[in-house]
RNA sequence: GGAGAGGUGGCAGAGUGGCCGAUUGCGCCGCCUUGCUAAGGCGGUGUACCGGAAACGGUACCGGGGGUUCGAAUCCCCCCCUCUCCGCCA
């Protein structure tokens, strides 16, 4: 959500900034978001001036004798019917003025790059080297049915299609890569958490995912509560409608969750092996801070490079872009996508993203603190960052660090989660 | 799932129809007293919106939403949450 100020202030640039976006609707949004303001503002002298005169003769009321008051009790109730009529007006003008801020998109920095579509993401910067194997290259999930660690067939018959048993040393692998990131964030000053993956919508409404992404939620109707595709939705919902102290900024978690996901829309793409589930595992990176956008930019830097460590860690080879206009969401000011070389796929496969929003969630989860000078309280900034999400990052793993004869190498840095064991696997035919 | 008690400002905690946007305490800000520290005295201090250059004025807000009333933190209804007891249970 903006500021009606900015809507009011610069309307140019907030369409604008939809339209970069790609979002010619929601750009529309911002003049219904005017005219719903303007007309509101027109209404509310005349409705606070009446109301002050209700006010002021309802508490003359109480001290009249009950020969005056039976007089101006009939006065006082043709007031109230107007009072009423203007009143019902306000409440439809606020909550269609809502609605339509609601769909107003945050702008896009700058620095953001023009494009329509993921196509055309601008690489930042590459590392490591996407090496020659000099063997036929086993895409990861032929491998790991062949190693008896994956059954997409019999998980496909008892959940649907996207869905994955992990067996043997992959779930081990599986569950190594979640501790390996956990403990290299809380190395960096990160609060562990474990969150709900449940939430009431509004969470998903607070962090921007609603309205829009309710196709891609899974939904428990009875309860009224929503399946998290994301641990950014419960964490950095925590302090929402909170007042928290300056002194108590930043604040960084790292939360494990598992994620949910219904892909719908996405029929007949990414079908192949664990790229695109509908449950995975992720190590989620989240941060709050006070409302400064030079301090935004740095911790979105930092986020970044948290999750580069983690990549490096692991000995695999990948890019950095920056994400263009048309595949940014509504709600991010700027993102990052870091893509993980995955052989299968003959390219660079997403494996992180990292978002920065300014107070775009910040105001719809009300959540402010009160600046160390005493002053208004302002909206936080918040920012997050995958850290890891498993089993897609299982995929350049498998594939990159296969051997000839099928076994697969585990970095150093993930030895000590496995028992120190450097490689899993048994040979193949 | 059943029974009860509660949800009030940054925090704690009063307030059962008009004198309440709300006593008081803590915290915070300013001034004063005081060799330092500790303690004390006086004053100020909620949020949002509208109008205004500002000073300031107005309105709304006491978990959320409806209702009764000239008037609601206070009475009624629905929902959410927290706590205690009982039941069930990984």
């Amino acid at each position: 959500m903006l500021d009606i100020k900015v809507l009011r202030d610069d309307p140019g640039a907030v369409r604008a900034g939809a339209l970069k976006k790609r979002l010619p609707d929601r750009a529309a949004a911002v003049d219904r978001a005017l005219q719903l303001d303007a007309e509101l503002r027109a209404l509310l002298p005349s409705l606070d001036a009446l109301r002050s005169g209700q006010k002021q003769a309802s508490k003359a009321l109480g001290k009249l004798s009950p020969a005056e008051r039976e007089q101006h009790l009939q006065q006082q109730k043709q007031v109230k019917a107007e009072v009423a009529v203007l009143e019902e007006r306000e409440k439809q003008l606020r909550a269609d003025l809502e609605a339509q801020l609601a769909l107003v998109p945050n702008v896009p920095d700058p620095e953001v790059p023009e494009g329509k579509d993921d196509t055309e993401n601008v690489e930042v910067r590459r590392w490591g080297e996407v090496r020659d194997f000099g063997f036929p290259v086993r895409p990861h999930d032929e491998l790991a049915e062949a190693q008896g660690w994956l059954d997409q067939q019999r998980a496909s018959d008892m959940s649907g299609s996207r869905n994955y048993f992990l067996f043997g040393d992959l779930a081990l692998l599986h569950d190594a890569v979640l501790r390996f990131a956990i403990d290299l964030m809380v190395d960096r000053g990160f609060v562990p958490v474990d969150p709900p993956v449940l939430v009431r919508d509004k969470a998903m409404y607070g962090t921007g995912f609603f309205p829009g992404g309710e196709e891609q939620t899974y939904r428990c109707e009875k309860d009224g509560l929503n399946l998290i595709g994301t641990a950014e939705v419960p964490v950095t919902s925590l302090h929402g409608g909170e007042m928290l102290a300056e002194e108590d900024l930043p604040k960084r978690f790292v939360a494990r969750s598992g994620c949910f996901r219904r892909e719908a829309g996405t029929y007949g793409k990414d079908t192949r092996g664990l790229y695109r589930v509908h449950q995975f595992q992720k190590v989620e990176q989240v941060i709050v801070d006070v409302a400064d956008r030079e301090r935004s930019i740095r911790h979105h830097a930092h986020i970044v490079d948290n999750a580069e460590a983690l990549l490096q860690a692991f000995e695999l080879p990948y890019r950095v872009v920056a994400v263009c206009g048309g595949d940014l969401g509504v709600p991010q000011a700027m993102k990052y996508d870091i893509e993980a070389w995955m052989p299968s796929r003959k390219g660079y496969g997403e494996t992180h993203s990292a978002s920065r929003f300014y107070d775009y969630q910040a105001r719809r989860l009300v959540l402010r603190y009160r600046p160390k000078d005493g002053g208004k309280p302002l909206f936080c900034h918040t920012l997050n960052n995958t850290v890891v999400a498993s089993p897609r990052i299982l995929i350049p793993l498998l594939e990159m660090h296969q051997q000839p004869d099928g076994t697969v190498r585990v970095p150093a840095a993930l030895q000590p989660y496995l028992r120190g064991r450097s490689v899993i696997g048994k040979a193949l035919a």
